[in-house]
DNA sequence: TTGTTTTTCACTGTATACAGTAGTATCGTT
DNA sequence: AACGATACTACTGTATACAGTGAAAAACAA
């Protein structure tokens, strides 16, 4: 099949939301982009339908399309919408997994171990940061396709990628918490981490769903705290375009 | 604002989807709609471009929209879907629900108590049935709405509406169950219902996941026995396009 | 007949011109 | 100077013509 200019411009739009080269807020004129994109106005309003879809643009008639931009209320209510999805995947993989399924979980959780400690040791962490929100991303998504069930999958997908264009990381200078601090976080991460694992392993779907809910209950408080927290504006990001298309 | 015809055509196309009119795996040709509804073929892929973000119509490249279709594994995924969101959502309404929230599903329950039980009594029970079930929409919806997360609510819903297209009921002559087994089934639902209420009630959040889990899981496990056992071509249907759209 | 190629054609995808809206700048009035 | 009405304009919404695809029909070969 020939490639469709809408598949195109709705690549070439994502990349950039994801990425952060268009920020929330950010206006898209349809005549810019097609112009940009060199195609005519009619794909790029299709595309601009299928990302708002995904959740990643909002149209209003006769006003035109910008990146979303979520209120706190909102991305509180998007948290837990991946919470019950997640929780629930969770549920499902401590009972649907195959050997590959345990061995991919199991590859991410001693990849992020090795990070966690190296990071620890190390006087400059942030270079390793990325590797280890990737590697942490990995863990979540091997769950996921663990559970079989696409259509959860799919979900949180775009949940995990919605989440991923609203939060904007604390620059580096301004680090919230003591080093000390975070390094007790990371290491009751990877316990947790261990924890879920290990249910999951054990065919225990009360045990992962706990496990799980708890863990990502952490994971928003903190979110939540940092978010509201943060001054407006703050930009820096951690994450390469590239490494946020997770499609597996 | 003046209306647009991107919505007039979703809206038109919509309603014939819900009410069956356009049934599940009927093509639709851009050109026929757009004579349809007066307007020309743009606002017509706009319209199907929202109802296949919707869930309600599949598009390929080049080969044109059709109304959704799926198989019993996609199915039997979107019902698992649906389970996990709406067994949260009854954790989160045990916790944040308020007064009218709990009259509003009060006054579901009983309605349906009351409708069960001249079911049950009367000679004829397919013309109270289409009444019964829009009590039990009304009751989901009322747990969902005590939740307090719009963003759940929506996504509960718009799956709602998807799983009214996908089943399709037996025909009234071919009931595949005893009346007495019915009746049975009928009474059970009843005080799952009221166990459920009892536990939202009661703010008893761990009670009414449990409760709504179990309930919901055996209308899937129902649903999946008719739906395995139906034949293709089963075109029986209980509700009125009017009943099929609550936005509330 | 059966299988394979060619042709046809109905439909979608795209570009583009035009119409219509909502926000902004301009002007006039007090 | 403050306020309201008017004109402007930059953009979206819509119709439509044309290009391009893929499936089905027709023609052909064995």
């Amino acid at each position: 099949m020939k490639s469709v200019n809408t598949d195109v411009a709705y690549e070439y739009i994502r990349m950039r939301i994801l990425s952060g080269e268009y920020a929330p807020g950010k206006s898209l004129l349809t005549e810019v982009l097609a112009k940009d994109i060199k195609v005519s106005r009619t794909p790029v309003r299709d595309a601009l339908r299928k990302l708002e879809a995904d959740g990643l643009v909002v149209i209003r008639a006769h006003l035109g399309a910008s990146v979303k931009q979520m209120q706190l209320k909102e991305f509180r209510e998007m948290c837990d919408l991946r919470l019950a999805l997640e929780v629930h995947a969770a549920g499902l993989a401590a009972l649907n997994h195959s050997e590959t399924n345990l061995r991919e979980i199991q590859y991410a959780l001693e990849a992020m171990r090795r990070l966690t400690e190296e990071i620890i040791h190390a006087p400059q962490e942030q270079p390793l940061l990325g590797e280890l929100v990737r590697e942490d991303v990995r863990f979540h998504i091997s769950i996921i396709s663990a559970a079989k069930n696409d259509l959860i999958k799919k979900e949180i997908l775009r949940l995990h990628l919605i989440n991923r264009v609203q939060v904007v990381l604390m620059p580096p200078g301004k680090a919230p918490k003591a080093k000390i601090e975070s390094e007790a976080r990371r290491r009751a991460i990877q316990s947790k981490h261990d924890a879920i694992y290990s249910a999951i392993a054990g065919s225990d779907a009360v045990g992962a769903k706990k496990e799980m809910e708890s863990h990502l209950q952490e994971w928003i408080d903190h979110t939540m705290l940092l978010m509201t927290r943060a001054e407006t504006g703050v930009l820096a990001r951690e994450l390469t375009p590239d490494e946020l298309v997770y499609n597996s």
